[in-house]
DNA sequence: TAGGGAATATTTTTT
DNA sequence: ATATTCCCTA
């Protein structure tokens, strides 16, 4: 991790790698891989592309090679980049590795593209305008500059959003296109035709900050290979072999700096599927898997096909949808298991009864003895979630949200970071701003104003815009003194942050600052979680050697603390289930406009459509042994009731490895008929005369009280039935708790819960505990 | 300056 | 419907 940068190492000769172990007998790996795998591992020299279909065993095969190249002792594990979209995925391939070497392997360049991305550009940081320790700005930071661009270039940030222009920002950097090139590019249409020169503007800004977002890690990577032919060649001679996961995914940018780091060796492995791209909306190019061949002469192409997860049935019903998509590298997935449960499609009232179907089938599977970690929900989009939290809470289902908020999204632990950052970093404005009045300390907007002015004025940071202001009478005495206070200790912090070790540092800041003493004054439910957030933040840094270690993790890689390690029903996104399995998977919300997603259809046109067949793609074949996917006539969106219709990806499916399981009633009766024909009609909320009654079930019904629902009387909930909760009456609500009734008016009750204190609550919210 | 209340957007996916 | 942000008043 901490080796210097020197030219010189990187000129190393291969002789003096040892070659000990390449004497050796056939290692055992290799005879655990199949034909292809086995080649993919082998041939080691030249560019080779990896078409792996899912399931097909590519982190095995990828993993194995990198193992293979350092037995062999073809190269140092300094000299190998092997790069990876995400952080669970790079641990998983050191550990893998590290296993099938039965030691430790260190000096490994081996992260994601950012991470890598970052380790270089600390090394030149001054190439790029920058210094070594540069803060990595995330989203909200970044949104919260842009949006102080663009109302210092006095354009009205209300009529064209800041989040807008991170989005175009974002995208040209996506396409490596810096702030020069922006201007001849004509997707700059924000703020009539300003969007290149805010860019611009922008850039400015990180640079005086000292910071860089996301897209500057490979950007300005870029920008220093280009400018600096020695630095490339460094790293070009370097890294002797390159290895890619998931290479469906790569946006422009990173292709480019792929394609300028092999350019040396011509070593590159890239592993990828095309069926599996789901990133497009962020930049990747699936153009770039299919000119892979024309970039790397004699590249050699193998596919793997043989897959190791699925049941026949599973892997048919993934292959209908798929085909559908035009222009496929085209790869035919087959295996050896057994037939196995077709899948169950299932259609539903609403999204109500698809949770409590889901939960229904979840408890039947465990009674007969399947664990619950065997089983994942998979949406399309987060708001679907909430409705199987809300079941899986009242059945008392233990499950956890995989991907979720992260851990360093949470506001109590970019407060903390702030205060790390504002000390660490002298020019960090950004860090600065967020903690100036968190706690209060009297320095409201009004003084922060001032500081801004006299900073842009005199070009200064913040501090020192305020160690000047205070200085003055450009206050008033109360301002004045509270900010000097703020001054005095920021720097008493400076002073103890060279005195202590960092983890204490840490702790005496937030202490000192008065944050944790924010947090325990306060009354809110959620507040002892914070603290505990807070704790565990700084738990974590005990794991690194100083400050600055600490705060690249944060930025790069700090994700959600394992939501414990019981057994427990996974619920996440499509997009977050990519590269794992389960033996159960559970598909709902498989209706046009929420899967496909309407706003994506809106966007992309058929690319999107051909993108949201892959993301189905991608869910069906997560699964080992069953798959329940299931589609509801209508649902509640906003506070609205809304018609829908199943999926048009439903009738792609191949009807034989399919079984309908449909409600009662669903079809009036003709639910033999199926889905073949057209739905449309079938789903016209008009049919049904219920519909208006269902639309007040969670409004008004419950006061006026006396409606019964002909023939729907298992739809009506308990809530309804029972009518009133009494005083004292234990009752549960979804966000405070337990609690029991202190008065009742009408339907509203005043509740005294366990934890959260005494709220006012309709009576809807509650249920009975 | 702080706090309450109104207005507003939110619901695609994330390194 | 809910969460956040913004604006106004005390």
């Amino acid at each position: 991790m901490s080796e210097s940068f020197d030219l010189s190492a990187f000129d190393e000769s291969p002789g003096a790698v040892p070659h000990v172990e390449a004497s050796r007998p056939e290692p055992p790996y290799l005879a655990e891989l199949n034909g292809a795998q086995r080649e993919a591992v082998e041939a080691t020299e030249g560019p080779v592309l990896v078409l792996a279909g899912a399931g097909t065993g590519k982190t095995r095969a990828l993993t194995t090679r990198l193992a293979h190249i350092l037995r062999l002792g073809l190269a140092r594990p300094g000299e190998v980049l092997a790069v990876t979209f995400t952080n669970k995925a790079s641990r998983e391939m050191k550990g893998r590795v590290e296993d099938l070497l039965q030691r430790p392997v260190e000096s490994l360049w081996l992260g994601t593209f950012h991470a890598m991305g970052a380790r270089i550009l600390r090394r030149h940081a001054e190439l790029a305008g920058l210094t070594a320790n540069f803060t990595i700005l995330d989203t909200d930071d970044q949104i919260r500059l842009l949006k102080q661009v663009i109302e210092a270039a006095r354009i009205d940030e209300k009529k064209w959003p800041a989040r807008n222009l991170a989005a175009l920002v974002g995208r040209w950097k996506d396409r490596g296109v810096g702030p020069r090139q922006a201007g001849s590019d004509n997707a700059g249409d924000f703020a009539f035709g300003k969007g290149a020169s805010l860019y611009a503007a922008y850039q400015e800004r990180l640079k005086s900050l000292n910071a860089v977002d996301f897209g500057d890690l490979l950007l300005h990577c870029l920008a220093i290979f280009g400018n600096h032919a020695d630095v490339l060649a460094a790293y070009q001679r370097r890294f002797r072999y390159i290895l890619v996961d998931e290479y469906q995914d790569a946006n422009v940018a990173q292709y480019l700096w792929l394609r300028l780091l092999a350019r040396a060796h011509h070593n590159i492995c890239c592993v990828g599927d095309d069926d599996q791209s789901i990133y497009g909306w962020r930049g990747a190019e699936v153009g770039n898997i299919l000119r892979f061949e024309k970039d790397f002469e004699g590249a050699r192409v193998i596919r793997l096909e043989q897959n190791y997860r699925s049941t026949p049935h599973i892997l048919a019903a993934a292959a209908g949808l798929i085909t559908n998509n035009a222009g496929r590298l085209g790869k035919t997935l087959w295996t050896e298991a057994l037939e196995g449960e077709r899948l169950q499609v299932r259609g539903v009232w609403d999204g109500e009864a698809e949770a409590r179907f889901v939960g229904e089938e979840i408890e039947a599977l465990r009674s007969q003895g399947h664990s619950l970690n065997e089983m994942v929900i998979l949406v399309r989009a987060v708001f679907q979630m909430r409705e199987f939290e809300e079941r899986f809470l009242t059945l008392g289902l233990p499950y956890r949200v995989v991907g979720g908020l992260r851990f360093y999204e949470r506001r109590e632990i970019r407060d903390a970071v702030a205060y790390f950052r504002a000390v660490a970093q002298p020019a960090d404005d950004l860090a600065i701003e967020r903690i100036v009045n968190v706690p209060r300390r009297g320095i409201g907007s009004t003084t922060v104003q001032a500081m801004h002015r006299l900073a842009r004025a005199r070009d200064l940071s913040l501090v020192q815009a305020a160690e000047e202001l205070v200085m003055t009478e450009e206050l008033r005495a109360q301002a004045r003194r509270a900010l000097s206070n703020f001054l005095t200790r920021l720097d008493r912090w400076r002073v103890e942050k060279t005195r202590l070790p960092h983890v204490e540092f840490a702790e005496f800041v937030l202490d000192d600052s008065g944050y944790t003493a924010m947090w325990r004054n306060d009354k809110s439910p959620d507040a002892p979680g914070k603290l505990e957030n807070l704790k565990e933040l700084v738990a974590a840094m005990d794991e690194f050697e100083n400050l600055e270690e600490f705060l690249e993790h944060v930025s790069l890689v700090m994700e959600n603390e394992d939501s414990g390690t019981g057994d427990k029903v996974n619920l996440m996104t499509l997009h977050g289930a990519k590269g794992l399995e389960f033996d159960t998977v559970f598909l709902p919300g498989w209706e046009e406009g929420v899967f496909p997603n309407q706003r994506s259809l809106d966007e992309g046109g058929s690319n999107a459509l051909e993108e949201e067949r892959r993301l189905g793609h991608v869910g069906l074949t997560r699964a080992r042994r069953r798959i329940r996917l299931s589609f509801a006539a209508s649902r509640r969106v906003y506070n609205q009731w809304q018609s829908s219709i199943p999926s048009r990806f439903i009738d792609e499916l191949p009807k034989d490895s399919i079984e309908y399981t449909s409600e009662p009633g669903l079809y009036e009766g003709r639910r033999t008929r199926t889905l073949q024909e057209d739905h449309v009609s079938r789903f016209d909320v008009s049919e049904r005369p219920s519909t208006g009654r269902r639309r007040n079930r969670h409004g008004r019904a419950a006061t006026s009280g006396g409606l019964v629902l002909e023939g729907r009387a298992e739809v009506v909930d308990a809530r309804e039935s029972a009518g009133v909760f009494r005083v004292g009456a234990r009752v549960f609500h979804q966000k405070f708790g337990y609690g029991h009734v202190l008065s009742v008016d009408g339907n509203r009750l005043q509740v005294a819960f366990d934890k959260a204190g005494t709220k006012r609550i309709i009576d809807s919210f509650v249920e009975a505990a």
